[in-house]
DNA sequence: CAGGGGGTTAGACAAAGTCTAGTTCCCATT
DNA sequence: AATGGGAACTAGACTTTGTCTAACCCCCTG
């Protein structure tokens, strides 16, 4: 389940630090660096895929600090955590709205345009609760043949 | 995040035989009392919490076939396998195709009736792939002010 | 220069789940 | 009756993911 490098592109450090600031979180050096990984594509990481990456650059970024300002980009929303594999959390780069589609096979998590699922309205919910999110998984895999 | 017993009730044995029977499971008496528990109603368990229960009762059961057997279950279709906490695997005993509500406050999950979630067509899908399921969960959580 | 707060770090720790090796049980064959 | 084999169960070691703790660094402010 531990896919390649996949073809490593970093943010330009300039438009990370504008992400930061706009999520009001000060710009460290670590929290650029994890965000200038994150955010180089559209793509779904886990903490641990993170800490590799950055242990091989120049940019040494402690496992403590990896998953804090993941916390601390999800708390802020700049950034979106997505829970499917049940070992493992992945954080979405792709900041607009949009489902999954989960290759139970392979495990990649792929992305699927709204618009393809549509959602009614909820019953009854207590006006003191409020709707924090939706997530809408498509688990795909090989026919199995009945 | 630990809810108490919830007012325990157990399957008759009698329906708990017939379910591992028609899903091809060999009826153990293991099996069977994990069944009885978990299908007693319609229900979200952990395997901790049906671990714990079941070492309260006088049947007991070890933590690796409580594990086992709820693999078994999920591979087998017999129980629905929700993942929503990354730290806990959820048993959903409720066979109807419906989506779930997610409290963040409480960790509890709730049912909600399968409403309308349309699907549309899934482009480039390989006819190799087929959907094996459409899971929704709605995140909810205490009003946080702004 | 002293104090304080935010941030980072290594490593200890915790929790969920898997794996291993030994055992029990059942049934079929001799 | 004895033997053999397979399926299932078990205790406990182990692995993995993530959190916590305590020390440290750095910068700012008084
Ligand atoms: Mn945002
Ligand atoms: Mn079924
Ligand atoms: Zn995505
Ligand atoms: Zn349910």
């Amino acid at each position: 389940m531990s896919r390649g490098p996949e073809n490593l592109r970093l943010l330009p450090r300039e438009q990370a630090l504008e992400m930061l600031e706009q999520h009001g979180i000060a710009p460290t050096e670590q929290r650029t660096e994890i965000a200038r990984l994150l955010f180089g594509r559209h793509q779904h990481l886990s903490a641990e895929q993170i800490l590799a990456q950055l242990s091989t650059s120049s940019a040494r970024v402690s496992k403590a600090t990896v998953y804090n300002t993941l916390n601390l980009f999800a708390e802020t929303g700049l950034v979106r955590e997505v829970v499917i594999d049940s070992t493992k959390r992945f954080y979405d780069s792709n900041p607009d709205p949009h489902h999954h589609l989960f290759h139970t096979d392979t495990g990649r998590l792929e992305d699927v345009a709204p618009a393809r699922v549509q959602i009614g309205e909820l019953p009854g919910l207590p006006a003191s609760m409020e709707v924090l999110g939706v997530d809408v998984v498509i688990r795909v895999g090989p026919r199995r043949d009945s």
